[in-house]
DNA sequence: TTTACATACTTGTATATACAAGTTATAATT
DNA sequence: AATTATAACTTGTATATACAAGTATGTAAA
């Protein structure tokens, strides 16, 4: 792995248990590069993933200070997998697979759509719950293209997809598009939260993007709505007005 | 300005308009290089910013890529103001402004905690509407420090706060952290949204932060919760399994 | 025709240098 | 004591170089 990407996530990792606690200042630029014995350019790379990432601000003339404080909710605009976020924040969900198998990609024609896929394509067809305190959470519907992701089982779909893919695959997930929307809930959804009231769900749908601009997932996150909370974190960039 | 927020600002609007269209490859490195005569590394940075802000995909030995599509939704992880959405997306909202006061910090628990204010700091407490087809559509209620912000007119109110705050005065504002749930009208917003069914809106809530990581705006965002949709683009970064 | 290789392109990483610009603390001056 | 200037720090920008690594293309060999 990279110099830079080492340095981002040993300055992460020391952030997320509290080594670098909130609004402490870091060591400068010029310290780093002998804690690290690198070039300032290369701890500079580290520093900016951070910043945009919401770990840290920089601040011309004084130096770097933690922003980053313990959030219990879900990051929306993070791009971390389901397993991620559990371990780091905690939270203790049970993951169980309700469903997992191959369909043709003209039997779901708005993922056909979003996928960009021919009739005959083949998808693979994921649905696992998220249950805490005996209740079900969340429910994750999802579609991968089999041409990238030739086998798929049971306990990987447990485990995290996303891990499988990274490290067992030569795969890089790259990028996401989500919409997030709250929508009255289907007799489908029912059938695994139970009847709710209001009857409605936080919709998180999402594609997912390799490092080549080709889709190669399609995401159906449902959350009750009531209870859950989306979080972001985001950067301003001056635009010329047009 | 930046030599590297020129050439950035250059290609994204070649982007918005067209120029640079979907899927289409970017000049290479080199050429850009020569096209406005700078480093590579200058280049560099303003098309890894393209990319970190979803515009462009970039991919070794290969080049760039225009991944940027029209949205008509609301982007939730960019950080624009609503008049900067308002104008890119053509999408006609007219805003009146329903209120315009300072008020004293102690007078709003929530915000006074969320901004960390004494009792006596004040506040700018201003709440606009956006009409569309003759029906309020938005409910944006904000919260500003007098002490950033000394005057504040209706005038600028009804255009664009953040153009006369980073154009007017000397403060940078540099990122955000926002939640997004799903809440029950209360008859505060009935006043202005009418009797809607279901009864219920998506709720943003967004603390703001100067460059030297103050907080300085506590924003209240109302949307109809059925009728609006967030986007989100985000990028994935590996991070160790904890 | 097919395969393999070499070559010329592309972006990615790491380093170095020089200077600009903002902050802070110290010392000198008024 | 208050102000000013200086020096020593901080991060930001721009440039240059060298090499690594991935992609595409053409050429030569099988």
């Amino acid at each position: 792995m990279n110099k830079y990407m080492k340095i981002y996530q040993s300055i992460c990792e020391k952030i997320l248990n509290g080594e670098y606690a909130h609004l402490q200042q870091l060591p400068s630029e010029n310290e780093l590069t002998k804690i690290y014995s690198t070039s300032r350019e290369t701890v500079r790379k580290a520093l900016n993933l951070l910043q945009e990432k919401g770990y840290i601000q920089k601040l011309r003339g004084k130096g770097s200070v933690v922003i980053y404080e313990d959030v219990i909710q879900f990051p929306i605009s993070e791009m971390v997998s389901f397993q991620e976020i559990n371990k780091r924040l905690g939270l203790d969900y049970e993951t169980k697979v309700e469903l997992l198998e191959v369909i043709d990609a003209k039997d779901v024609p708005v993922v056909q759509h979003a996928l960009e896929l021919r009739d005959q394509d083949k998808l693979w067809h994921v649905i696992r719950t998220r249950t805490k305190d005996d209740a079900v959470r969340i429910m994750d519907e999802d579609y991968f293209k089999c041409q990238v992701i030739p086998k798929l089982t049971q306990e990987v779909a447990a485990e995290s997809i996303y891990k499988f893919i990274e490290q067992e695959m030569n795969v890089e997930i790259s990028y996401s598009n989500k919409s997030i929307t709250f929508e009255e809930m289907t007799e489908n959804e029912i059938l695994y939260f139970g009847k709710l009231n209001p009857p409605y769900t936080a919709t998180v749908r999402g594609t997912v993007y390799l490092n080549n601009a080709e889709k190669f997932q399609y995401n159906i996150s449902r959350h009750i709505a009531t209870e859950f909370k989306f979080v972001d974190f985001s950067r301003r960039v001056i635009h010329k007005t047009l």
